[in-house]
DNA sequence: CTGAAAGCGCTTACAG
DNA sequence: CTGAAAGCGCTTACAG
């Protein structure tokens, strides 16, 4: 394990200094024509790489981001780092993942500002850390397509509208009574799809709403769930992603709706992982994707929705949306004007997870 | 965006000099009681928090380190990644991600070291970058059991032990005709689980060997795989993870295995994820897992096995070995006493995917 | 107990 | 064209 080699070792050499070897090496400001060739030819022989970190201090910029995410078993998130790693690399910064970050452990991590992965981890930020410490952050957010109280810029996939999509393309193609397979409880407000599933959906299903409501909260299917299986869990005081087991999930929704029979023509689910989840425990149980059951689900992930059939999926294209995160974060590190609120568009993937009953 | 506060600011406030402030903050060496307890208190009111860069500089030590690890996809690397961050957190450093680094871009990274993803970047590694730039590196390894030629330490996944167990295990249970679905060409030498089911299998199959070898590089299986579905590609060079599509893959051989009508009881599948394409299209033609055949997995990931039935999965406990590496690697960045070669243990995991059929 | 000094590896304005 | 100097934010041995 060599000394690293410095400007200092390379002017020795040459019989120079090191300001002449650093104009030399930047090209900028004169340097004699024979001298530089030698400079550079030695710099090359002896593998000089400047140092990074001394360049981080000299020009107050890490160029690292950091995309602030718990859960990297979500397939979503893995696109959105995708997306952030594509937009960074494009501007010479470097889009960095770190599982186990704690809010106080963020000051000692070396990078120019942070994204946070939803409006939860945004509120929490705002509130506590991101008050007395001037970090640049945008944050992710999943809402009902309105600004959120913090002073975070968001961009945001609207799930209000991406339900409202995704319930009206069903509807295009004859679909009457549709169910939507959850992962909070249907008294809850934490979800948009819920809620927006529920005024949209009250009408045609009346009082027999909350049965199309498939609540993997309730028991005793919630117990289906019950956490004697090991998760990833970095320390005893938090258990980093024990919660998110969407496709268990999915799978307790399966036997909820068959246990209800339910005479639902489709299902709208959660989100990818989730859905694989469903389909496999309703395929196991003799029902046909989509003869028997039409399913249209969230995230639209790559390589995710390939369950055969193709699933229908409402995308905010995941790798987009992190590019235009990791744009609005460099933007906004580069005192470049931003807006402080942005939506994200989304789409339906074409599929075959949708019959067409009309 | 406020300037962030240096001990030069807490000293002008408080009326000394930016050394006494350095023993009062660091707790060393003398300074007056009185004295101190107002730098403290400056320092937090001021939300002082020090430099992680400049820290860097005096240290000659980042703290950080990093997973060099291409296909963020694949489960079986993000449970390695979550044992790599366990290990680094427990000695004070953190652990990276970066999905889209090139070696020589290494260069600029803030690291102490890195954990290369398998034999193949170790090699190139090796090869390449790591002749003339002396950053400490590891390696994880799915061999055959034997020290590889490059000199960068390795903690290894004996392949040939793994499906030797595998074998095994069905054995005990009365299979005698073990399919094995891999990802290489029958012909490969490239991958350990295939060797050794050959040569363990050659006397039980004898002529129809390469029948019980699902081979999905086949024409014209292999054209079910054509990459006509997007990936996650950072830039056109570079395809970073389109050709790992582990699902898609177990899927097709799924088709080869029906389509062949093989006798065999068992099946043994490349990986988890593959196994998940692979079950799913079983079970959509009918067939019931364990009931009308046996399925072994490797990796043993958590979250991916949970099909139901569980998966018997031959596993080097990914979160074990991830933590290992990660230990491994920073011994020799704290000059250690380290071995250049480390076995990583196996085990089958309980599960409800074989049937004894004796 | 305190503060000026040198140093980590680099940059850049400035006097020669 | 060159090199000594000051500085980035910190540390630590050393003279007072």
């Amino acid at each position: 394990m060599e000394k690293k080699v410095t400007r200092k070792d390379i002017a020795d050499i040459v019989g120079t200094t090191v300001s002449v070897v650093s104009r030399a090496l930047n090209n900028s400001g004169y340097v004699d024509a024979e001298k530089k060739a030698n400079i550079l030819r030695v710099a090359e022989e002896l593998g000089y790489a400047r140092d990074p970190v001394t360049m981080s201090l000299e020009e107050k910029r890490t160029k690292q981001i950091l995309f602030y995410c718990k859960d990297l078993t979500n397939a979503f998130n893995i696109a959105l780092y995708y997306g952030m790693v594509k937009a960074a690399k494009g501007r010479g910064y470097m889009a960095l993942l770190n599982a186990n970050l704690k809010f106080e452990n963020i000051k000692e991590a070396m990078i120019d500002g942070i994204i946070l992965q939803n409006n939860y981890f945004a509120d929490k930020y705002a509130e506590t850390f991101g008050k007395n410490y001037h970090l640049p952050a945008v944050s992710a957010c999943f809402g009902a397509g309105r600004n959120p109280a913090a002073c975070i810029p968001v961009i945001e996939w609207d799930l209000n509208e991406a339900m409202e999509k995704g319930i009206n393309y069903l509807r295009k193609r004859g679909h009457k009574k549709i169910a939507f397979a959850g992962q909070y409880s249907i008294t809850s407000d934490t979800d948009n799809r819920g809620i927006t599933w529920r005024n949209m959906m009250a009408e045609v299903l009346g009082d027999r709403l909350k049965d199309y409501y498939l609540d993997v909260t309730l028991p005793p299917y919630s117990t289906l769930n019950a956490p004697d299986k090991p998760g990833y869990i970095i320390e005893e005081s938090d258990s980093v992603l024990n919660e998110e087991t969407y496709a268990d999930k999915g799978r307790i929704a399966a036997r909820i709706f068959l246990d209800r029979q339910l005479d639902a023509t489709a299902v709208i689910c959660f989100n990818d992982e989730y859905t694989i989840g469903f389909v496999t425990e309703l395929e196991r149980s003799g029902m046909r994707i989509p003869e028997d059951l039409s399913i249209v689900s969230f995230d639209g992930v790559v390589g995710r929705s390939k369950l055969y059939p193709e699933l229908v999926s409402i995308t905010p294209d995941p790798m987009d949306m992190g590019y235009r995160l990791a744009t609005l974060l460099l933007d906004r590190i580069e005192h470049k004007k931003i807006h402080y609120y942005a939506k994200q568009p989304c789409r339906i993937t074409p599929g075959d997870s949708v019959r067409d009953i009309r």
